[in-house]
DNA sequence: CAACTGACAGACTTGCAATTCTGTCAGTCG
DNA sequence: CGACTGACAGAATTGCAAGTCTGTCAGTTG
């Protein structure tokens, strides 16, 4: 209340209240309200609703693409580095669903809304990917394919298993199987 | 109007209703008024309102699965065979969504909530590609994978190009490069 | 008597008045 | 003078009254 108001206040203070009312309901007035400020006052650190909204969930998304870098350039083996990367990345989205299915599918919405801040999530995403199969190149544990290009290609392979489009379908028993058969169809092409 | 009414009569009319009016504004009486018969004559022939959708996407699916069928059993050389069927499953679901994106978006709401109708279409897909794998296998051009198996991930690796639930996506420019990315990775899974 | 109608109850949808929200800006305060 | 307020216009959303639809069934028709 007596601090001074910085972007970082407003973020956390929206991100708390975007939880509690689900992002829809949130007005820029409600999170004003929590900071114990006019929400005339939000509006000098962010320029719309709108931009506020992406900071939001651009730290959300971070919190997935973080662990995941930390797997990507970590000194394990790419192959099992490349496995572990994919289920963690799997891990964390079903963890999602799971902790707060009606927050998750408002997401679907919001994600569809801030097209700009997922694209730039998933071409982080991609890079780490590409960090991996690069590595694997250079070992000789995969074939010289181009590592961009089957970056992109994997990550698309999986879209049914990582993208949020999907989420229903997550919660089926033979999903891990599923997985699992893509996983080795789209391996089988670059092991060496 | 002085025909017997029969269910294909009835499907005929609900299918040039639904394109007309969107399947959203559609009603039993507006269809029921076409065939110049009381909305309860509908009922003599379907148990629901839901009953009559579900079956009017039935048959726009099989318009889907019927020209991929005669692809999948052609004598055409299974590498061709499995590309030809691939883009023409690509080519068939994008026209649906460019010529009637009203129907395309209810085909979507189905697979939520009517599952059956849509489960029974992606199993003879899936059949159909099994097909085209099993004689590959058999004429030496793939390597001897697990045909079922490898049809499921080869439908599943692609879901992001064939799947309604990224439909919004197919209009991107850089689609079908992100298709070829897809297919040439699988596929270099497969090819002896 | 089989095929059909149309009135009906309750569920669902629509339109729109009332309310609430966003984004601005002239004005206050320390 | 810079940080902040709050009244305001127009946009967006909500709630709910009025209207429409689904599914049924007793009654009509050829």
């Amino acid at each position: 209340m007596n601090e001074v108001l910085t972007r970082e206040r407003i973020l956390e203070a929206a991100e708390q209240v975007f939880r509690r009312f689900g992002p829809h309901k949130t007005t820029v007035v409600d999170v004003a309200r929590l900071l114990g400020v006019s929400h005339g006052s939000v509006y000098r650190h962010f320029d719309s609703k709108i931009a506020l909204r992406d900071a939001v969930v651009e730290g959300w998304l971070k919190r997935t693409s973080d662990p995941l870098a930390a797997i990507a350039t970590s000194g394990e083996a790419p192959a099992k580095r490349l496995r572990l990367w994919f289920s963690t990345l799997l891990k964390l989205k079903r963890e999602k669903v799971k902790s707060d299915p009606e927050l998750f599918s408002v997401s679907r919405t919001i994600f569809a809304e801030a097209r700009e801040v997922v694209a730039r999530h998933v071409d982080t995403l991609v890079g780490q990917l590409e960090i991996i199969i690069g590595d694997g190149i250079a070992s000789g544990d995969f074939r010289p394919v181009d590592p961009r290009a089957t970056a992109q290609a994997m990550f698309d392979a999986t879209a049914r298993f990582h993208d949020p489009a999907h989420g229903a379908e997550w919660s089926a028993p033979d999903v891990d199987a599923g997985f699992d058969r893509v996983y080795a169809l789209v391996t089988a092409g670059i092991v060496a």
